[in-house]
DNA sequence: CAATATAAGAAAATTATTTTCAAGCAAGGT
DNA sequence: ACCTTGCTTGAAAATAATTTTCTTATATTG
């Protein structure tokens, strides 16, 4: 099944009407890409407004941006094969196999339902920032600690620690030309979302990198990331998702050192340099 | 090339504007996508007219149209060349492009080079020991606390420090029962390198995984895996080789627990479980 | 049972797209 | 040269599509 479809049939707490809009596009997929929102409305037996707010609970632009994605997205999912999960004692490459392609289209998927208008707010907001603070917790902590090696290489102000204690002290101490970064897969991480709240309070520039679909996490950030959601029972080990916000970082940081060239590349030859240079120094 | 463009291409006796409009469509397919006809107008510097016009004028039925099936038509032609670097003031598109086939290509490179015999040794290894210890230094370091937080929810007795003391310590009280992962990119990252040394010395079975080519670290190791190797002057930020990294560490990972799936399954499950319980009893 | 929240449609407002209309310009005829 | 004709083009009007606001109905909770 398409990403986008399998996004909107996961989710189970909808309203009525909601819920019918919904089967109708699963439905309906391939009509919908040359049907006005007025024309679906009729069809479904809803109003336009309604098939509007439903597009943008999923965290589309709306509709028009909604039936884009579905069309490009159906167009591609003849191409590519579904997630795969971790099975019992299956052969060594199969098992390859499967990863390599959920990891193909983890990244694909990711790419396909970037906004880059909010993408090129989030480079913006990091870029001028006095301060980036980064919170994640386990895998996601992984990624913020990535994020974090990369903005000390080009010489940015940044922390990012694992300890929930020290994500909420580090919080507490922003200012309105920070920007908060909170990565949680599922947007639903505790710690994450207070961490995240704290820095709003003290009047941040919020972002938040989640999976794609409504939560709590992603509705209190300024600005919204997404990374492509996983159907249900794929999280073990946290794998795809992980090289999916992974992916994003590397967008996120890419385009930082992109605007900013001639000063952040040599920030990043020196650190190359300069650890290569200590290193030796230190006779061996 | 994507069809829609090379028909638009191909149309030879084009009005001077209609000239400017293929031009810009052709070089900035992707941007599309999110344009209105008003934004692209002004972009081009023609009147929304003419390009409501030109959309006709190649038969589509209006320039949302035109939007839609150039979306889905470029969604379906993937296109991953060869790795490309970081550029000065790229436009956004481009970027993420870029990345996401750097990505997709150091995932695939690494599956086509795995040998089997080795990944299946690496695999026995781990399952086999007692404690394992795992090292890198920055962006392999990440790599290692990401294949540590896995080893820990599946109850595996391992560790893995940033701190290069702590993991000569860490290696100098391994024995013969025990397995040592060294992760470096280049395979020379001294470090590291003493601290699969020091491994040795005690007995340990040692494991790399480093580039596809000879070093001091793959020579050093009594098994060798390995990701694929990007062209020279690419390591800025280090972002396709930790994928690919990461890629090996989840083929090594689900390796594990599917081959003892009964045994590590549950551990898995628990340890998302508890997770959440520990955290709603603690009163939020 | 009141108070509050949520859902949903009608209509208004906004935004996007297409069409109409008029101006500008080049080619060809007188 | 000067008019006519046929294009091309943009401005503005017209239309269509989409989103927002406002209101009412329906649940939900204390």
């Amino acid at each position: 099944m398409s990403h986008i479809l399998s996004i909107i049939n996961e989710q189970t707490k909808l309203s009525p009407k909601e819920r019918v809009i919904a089967q109708f596009i699963t439905n309906n997929a391939q009509r919908i890409a040359q049907m006005s929102i007025i024309e679906l409305a009729r069809e479904i037996g809803v109003s336009a407004a309604t098939i509007s707010r439903f597009c943008r609970t999923f965290h589309f632009a709306g509709y028009s941006d909604f039936r884009m994605r579905l069309s490009s997205d159906l167009a591609q999912s003849h191409t590519a094969e579904s997630y795969q999960d971790i099975v019992e004692g299956n052969r060594l490459d199969k098992i390859v196999e499967a990863i390599q392609s959920n990891h193909i289209r983890s990244i694909s998927d990711t790419t396909r339902i970037i906004d880059f208008q909010q993408l090129s707010r989030a480079i913006h907001a990091l870029l001028d920032a006095n301060h980036i603070a980064l919170f994640g917790m386990a895998t996601s902590g992984i990624v913020a600690q990535d994020f974090f090696q990369k903005l000390v290489r080009i010489g940015k102000s940044c922390s990012a620690y694992s300890d929930s204690h020290m994500q909420i002290t580090s919080a507490a101490v922003l200012s309105d030309q920070d920007v908060a970064v909170a990565i949680s897969y599922s947007g639903e991480t505790p710690e994450t979302i207070d961490a995240l709240q704290c820095a709003k309070e003290r009047g941040c520039t919020t972002i938040s990198l989640t999976k794609f679909s409504s939560s709590t996490l992603s509705r209190a950030a300024d600005i919204t990331l997404f990374t492509s959601s996983l159907e249900e029972g794929m999280r073990r080990g946290d794998m795809a998702s992980r090289i999916a916000q992974l992916h994003m970082i590397d967008i996120l940081f890419t385009g930082m050192v992109s605007e900013r060239f001639s000063e952040y590349v040599p920030n990043l030859e020196q650190s190359y340099y300069m650890v290569k240079k200590y290193r030796k120094d230190k006779g061996r």
